[in-house]
DNA sequence: AATTTTTGCGTAAAATAAACACATAAAATT
DNA sequence: AATTTTATGTGTTTATTTTACGCAAAAATT
């Protein structure tokens, strides 16, 4: 039995993070999960998450778990809430900080973790661990809401993107249907992308534009005071 | 000294609450403060706030402290963030799970609190200890967004309002002018309000109407999805 | 070779938002 | 007491945005 040797005058929470990372395959949202190693809840599938650790921010932490897993630096990492119940873990009080990332699938190499690790999609996640079911619930939620104001849609894409690729993606987030050209007419109009490629003059219709998302143009255009709103 | 007797393992950090209670008194937005009494920062103005028990929810805790200041029991509390900096306070790690209320002025009463407590309006709000005015602008921010989506400011009203009132809330928070015609027709349309008193056959026109937040049609016309949009 | 699908680029209609006009009576001013 | 100003309810007109849908051409499918 090791040694507790941090001691306080009152009783302190644990504290974790946990990381909802999604990705997209081009069809539909994907999450991260893990396969639990140890009790409680050994064997069952749980979010990214470990404990905070006394020199490092919240979103640091995250960010950590979230290199362990997917090797990936730098990605949209963003603490969507703090969940408090009293008996979420057996052993002791523990709360969790939750956070979403945003990742390209692309980009993405195995974990250096010994712990099995998969992409489930949104309608087959399985059983989880803890109230992990309800952290992923508000995550997806939080996705929705913020995707229709914050450009947060293109971190989930490949730098170079087609107009049907960009829809897809909006669709299976919001998980709604929008016309073809209307979404097009949209996008275009915001000024936010910038085509990718010139396009060759015996340019075949079939084949769609290429666009990338140009950051400079939204940050600008966000300073004016516009808001995306899909 | 007193005996340092709950020990861990592993380090944790303290959790506190702090808690940005929001008040109207029909021209500006107010925040309600309070003055510390101990150090660090004895003397400084603060977010009302303190340490999260073992039994209770982050929420409880933020009510709790939401109670001892205003004797107000049911009221909107929200979670918006958790600051997480390592240097947050000098006495040892602490998080603080940061919230919003809403209140009605003319409910509050004085606190059982020996500490002084004081409403501020927003731009003059002097200096805060820790990093409250950190805290403090994001919880603003969240206000403004949230406002445009959710019937809130309802919250911020008394029970039985006029359109003038109504406007000049939003107005206060969003920090906007609108015409005042457009406003009445909108908030009008949406269907969310019914009028409080039945107007005199000889109704003068100067003196407004009367309304109330109708919260079961909103529910009803939520579930329909539709969303408020200002 | 014919058909279907996918894309770029439109346009007409409908709905919504913005701008503003006017009557009335209370309140303020003269 | 008469006059002016202000605040309110109730519109209408105009501009803008959203929605619905058409069409042509190349690629893919049959």
């Amino acid at each position: 039995m090791e040694e507790k040797k941090y001691c306080y005058r009152y009783p302190h929470p644990a504290v974790t993070t946990d990381c909802v990372i999604f990705g997209f395959d081009g069809v539909s949202i994907k999450v991260l999960l893990v396969q639990r190693g140890i009790d409680p809840h050994k064997g069952k599938w749980a979010l990214p998450g470990g404990f905070l650790k006394m020199d490092e921010t919240a979103e640091e932490c995250a960010r950590r778990e979230l290199c362990e897993e997917t090797r990936l630096q730098s990605t949209t990492v963003e603490q969507f809430h703090t969940f408090t119940s009293v008996d979420r873990d057996p052993r002791e009080r523990v709360i969790t900080i939750a956070h979403y990332a945003l990742v390209r699938l692309s980009e993405v190499r195995g974990g250096d973790d010994a712990a099995k690790a998969e992409w489930f999609s949104l309608d087959e996640i399985p059983c989880l661990a803890f109230d992990h079911d309800r952290i992923l619930r508000m995550a997806t939620a939080r996705l929705k809401e913020r995707i229709c104001f914050e450009p947060i849609g293109f971190e989930l894409l490949p730098e170079i993107f087609t107009m049907p690729e960009l829809q897809n993606l909006y669709e299976a987030i919001l998980e709604v249907k929008f016309d073809r050209r209307n979404f097009y007419n949209k996008m275009l109009k915001l000024g936010i992308l910038t085509e990718a490629e010139e396009r060759p003059k015996n340019a075949s219709r079939r084949i769609p534009c290429k666009y990338r998302f140009n950051a400079a143009k939204y940050k600008e255009l966000k300073q004016k005071g516009f808001r995306l709103e899909f």
